[in-house]
DNA sequence: TTGCCTATTGGTCGCACATCCAATAGCGTG
DNA sequence: CACGCTATTGGATGTGCGACCAATAGGCAA
């Protein structure tokens, strides 16, 4: 519990500070938007006062830009790692597939359709969306590659893939929020079936690999067990 | 140019007035996002005290919600016309993605994504836009299933088709207000060759009906002419 | 024309926000 | 231990918002 008395004034850092910030801001936008992103909340939630947040981030926007990039950096490591235990892109394609299915996901999910409606009004943040977007396209599309390459993805354009399956990715953060379909087979179901598809993929064979490689978000790389 | 001189006070029916109100929301939404759309801007905008808004809008998210409700109901109308000339499933398909991808569309479009993110936190919002979204996939369907029974499409599961046919859209959406994947081709043929997959046609058939039957959005419908 | 009903006004309140700045005090240096 | 640098405070300013309500005046009916 957070005592609502505030405490001696603490003296940190710069950059231990401004981590601090950025790190809090994120936690709200996760949970709760970029929108709930104010001077205020953020010191309050660091017991320091708002003068401190604004002395660090004189204008709001950019903080709220730095906790997006942030968020969605830290995910996509998570999710594509780019230090990969070579060999495996399948594994690695079926993990990111179970993963952005997950209900943990639902937060970054949410935190991109956020992002990608502010950015109508603000150029700062949009910007950082565009670059996010590039990072997680071209991370996809090197696995993709990869993939390609080892023979075990059929594409003749990584690129398109890797964009395409973003996409539908992007449309099931949409729907997810107002979904009334009562067809959620229909819809889950679409992310991989379009990657399956897109990669030149059976049907079905992303999803056995996710099984026989439960997806771990401790450990959080495939296991290169047996077969 | 609207004066900024204030008129003479102008009585109207509250029937009148109300959708006065909500047209004027609407416009708003459409230019500018849902979150422009305040009691002050509105009243502005129709040479109107701001008290009189909220005296037809006690709670400022109903009109919102109307806004929304009335700008994606006229422009499905639009899209998906519920009055056909019968018998041309396939035309009336091409147009309806001719008119989602074309520069018009684009305020709508936003205004979806717009609308989703802000269901997160406004209830009475999150309901219309999950009404509205049956509205539009029941409407898709029936084109579908219309197709279906003719023979000039196949499926077996219009509502499954009509949804993943959605999903893609809003996938697009969401990617036009940031893109930067210099892959303009991939992106805007997506939604076509996506319906194309889902409903068993030819590849560049929904294309090639488009062309021949330009989209008007002013006479709106297909044209009834040879062939 | 008169009178009444009610649509409309104009003003107020409280709240939350970003932004700014002089004063203060933490803390490493010497 | 004393000092000075600067991270941090606290307070003020101005903006825009929804909500509320007694007073007003438009326009229809009698």
């Amino acid at each position: 519990m957070s005592s609502s008395v505030q405490s001696k004034r603490v003296r940190k850092t710069p950059e231990a500070r401004r981590a601090e910030i950025v790190d809090r801001a994120a936690a709200i936008a996760l949970a709760e938007g970029l929108e709930c992103i104010t001077m205020r909340r953020v010191a309050e939630e660091l017991d320091v006062r708002p003068g401190l947040i604004s002395h660090y981030f004189p204008v709001a926007e950019d903080l709220v830009a730095e906790a997006f990039g942030s968020a969605a950096s830290a995910e996509l490591d998570e999710l594509l790692p780019s230090a990969r235990t070579p060999g495996q892109p399948l594994r690695y394609l079926a993990r990111f597939f179970a993963l952005t299915s997950g209900e943990n996901y639902d937060g970054m999910s949410r935190l991109w359709l956020n992002a990608r409606h502010l950015s109508r009004y603000r150029e700062i943040l949009r910007d950082r969306v565009g670059h996010q977007e590039c990072l997680w396209r071209d991370r996809l599309t090197e696995l993709i590659r990869e993939g390609a390459d080892a023979g075990t993805v059929r594409t003749d354009d990584p690129v398109a893939a890797a964009i395409q399956i973003l996409v539908v990715l992007d449309g099931l953060s949409a729907h997810a929020n107002t979904d009334r379909s009562d067809r959620p087979a229909v819809v889950s179901g679409m992310a991989v079936s379009t990657a399956e598809r897109v990669l030149g993929l059976a049907v079905g064979s992303l999803a056995a690999l996710a099984t026989a490689t439960p997806a771990d978000r401790t450990t959080g790389h495939p296991t290169t067990d047996h077969n």
